[in-house]
DNA sequence: CAGAGTTGCCAAAAGGATTAGGCGGTGCAA
DNA sequence: TTGCACCGCCTAATCCTTTTGGCAACTCTG
């Protein structure tokens, strides 16, 4: 990090010519006609001295840091933040971009105040991510720079946005149940009013309706997210005479609780009761037995899609209007899911 | 982000006084002495304005950028990640500096290119962080400038480092059993030759000593990680007929196959046999029934004291000589520990 | 009242890069 | 021989802040 690094006038220096030129060579500025002999000259000079550009001149000039603000509300929190953030700093980097990382909590103030910095430090643009599919209503300052949502929309659609389709991955998980052959389908779902759960619930129906079937309400249950809630729901719809024999979970948690319900019942998965979960929580879906089937939420895609529209509004100036991505679902087949029992 | 902020020149103009004066005035720069009525006049044309120092700009004069980079193997993979990163950057902004986020997946090449781009960029220093405890050996270049390894330390010892107390918090998780008169106590462990592996045994056998009790070998099983693996381990210590009251297993995913193992046997947990994890993965531990009681990774511990000691640095100049830190790693009791069942 | 020491402030350089504008030299047409 | 266009390169300004060195003016001291 530190220890005497060359600067461009050493460079120069060494080649011979001014400072200029050599900008001019190192840059590829075009309209500038110089000499090939004192290109490679200069050249030859910088990699013999390893020059490398200082980021902090080059920006404070520029007015072109090279470096997006991220600013999560639960950063990390969540196993979801990973993919997320890996979706945009690689996207980030493949186009020499770096990413600071921020999360505040959620507090109000305390987001301004990161804003702030990010802003002292002239990043090129922010993106604002929640960590799950939200409304939200960012600081002001926001509004301030280029800036991008991610997994998360305003009110009234001010900022580009992307956000998964969540009413297509919930068809599509619907509709593996019902290609398999099942005709009665319980939805586990979670009684918060947020844009997941009014989504999937939309999802569920338009499968049914393909498929011509009527809608049943009494098939569907809300309860609390976690694993108990998903026990409690996949319980009271499993002991039933007339029990559903496909079940589609609001979540992997909550599949992970109809598990459970499946077993205290003496159900098998998938021999008596198929399932299909939501997210794509590895850690559930790939040690549960069977391995659990569910819909894959595209934090990386997501996270790639925001920083590369992050960089075109960038680089179009202020004037470009706001897109609103949905990001498709991707169905992830394990063992959960099977054909319905004979009977 | 652009529009026109405040420059000190600006201050400097409204106040009425030179930029010199402006900039001694906002640093509080002892040895000078300025009136009073002077200070005051300059840091209410400083607030009038909304004046804010353009950080790079600083960076580039002072030398310090404030910005801490974090490179880490698999950034954000693991749902640790989380809480690494997030203790990292709360103990970054509490002193105002910034994480500049990157991942390397592991490739040695990428890597050293991102500890380029960082070192491009002035960072003040670099956490590299592993995502489980390892012996790594990072690029050469790390050692350019300020660095601490987190959750991670070279075969020499020659940065400082910060990695969970394995031995202690093996230790305790077999004490936990222990002291709840468990003394058959079967250790589920993984097969990889890591640090974790060898020094949970190792707390694991220190913790029978305590008590008296003569090391058995044919209770560690060692298998694959994941979840499957735990359930073949536990589950051919739990069908033998002297089968153990308790287990230890080395993380939270084998437990649940210890779950698995045991419900496949027609134990109940905790009222046949007791279960203590390590990592506390809360998505599993949380979930499980009954609650996993697992000894937790400090990674937010962890992260945040890196920072610190990574500042510490920074401020004493390159002479500090290296540290390395064991953190401990905390009980979580749940629900899956009782008294052994009579017999 | 001369000389020494403080006080209060400022001009200019430094930090490393980009870029608008300019200048001397060459070649060619008039 | 003059005029013009263009090439190749450089000077200097700019981005914004911090820091060095120093200059007046004022206060003491003897």
């Amino acid at each position: 990090m530190q220890f005497k690094a060359a600067t461009i006038r050493d460079v120069a220096e060494l080649a011979g010519f001014s400072v200029t030129t050599v900008s001019h060579v190192l840059n590829d500025v075009n309209g500038k006609r110089i000499a090939g002999s004192t290109r490679e000259r200069i050249r030859e000079a910088a990699t013999q001295l390893e020059y490398r550009p200082n980021r902090l001149a080059q920006g404070l000039r520029s007015q072109r840091t090279h470096t997006i603000g991220f600013v999560s509300d639960l950063v990390a929190t969540t196993p979801f933040a990973g993919q997320l953030i890996l979706g945009a700093q690689e996207a980030a980097s493949a186009v020499g971009s770096l990413l600071l990382l921020l999360s505040s909590g959620g507090d109000p103030a305390l987001e301004d105040r990161e804003l702030q910095a990010l802003s002292d430090r002239q990043v090129d643009g922010v993106l604002y991510a929640s960590m799950y599919h939200r409304i939200v209503s960012p600081p002001a300052r926001l509004g301030d720079g280029p800036a991008v949502l991610l997994d998360a929309r305003t009110e009234n659609g001010e900022f580009t946005s992307v956000v998964p389709d969540e009413v297509g991955g919930a068809r599509a998980a619907v509709e593996e149940l019902l290609s398999n052959g099942h005709r009665r389908i319980g939805f586990c779902t979670d009684s918060a009013d947020i844009p997941a759960t009014r989504a999937r619930l939309t999802g569920y129906r338009q499968a049914l309706e393909v498929y011509g079937i009527p809608f049943d309400p009494s098939l569907v249950i809300a309860g609390p997210g976690e694993a108990v809630g998903g026990f409690d729901s996949a319980y009271s719809l499993l002991e039933r005479p007339d029990r559903p024999t496909g079940l589609f979970c609001f979540t992997d948690r909550i599949a992970f609780g109809a598990y459970q319900a499946a077993a205290e019942l003496g159900l098998s998965v998938p021999h008596h009761v198929s399932i299909v979960g939501f997210d794509d929580q590895e850690i559930i879906s790939t040690n549960l037995r069977p391995g659990l089937t569910t819909m894959a939420l595209p934090h990386y895609a997501m996270g790639k899609w925001a920083v590369e529209s992050l960089i075109r509004q960038i680089e179009n100036g202020p004037d470009s209007p706001a897109v609103h991505q949905l990001m498709p679902c991707p169905l992830v087949r394990r063992a959960s899911v099977s054909t319905p029992p004979r009977g």
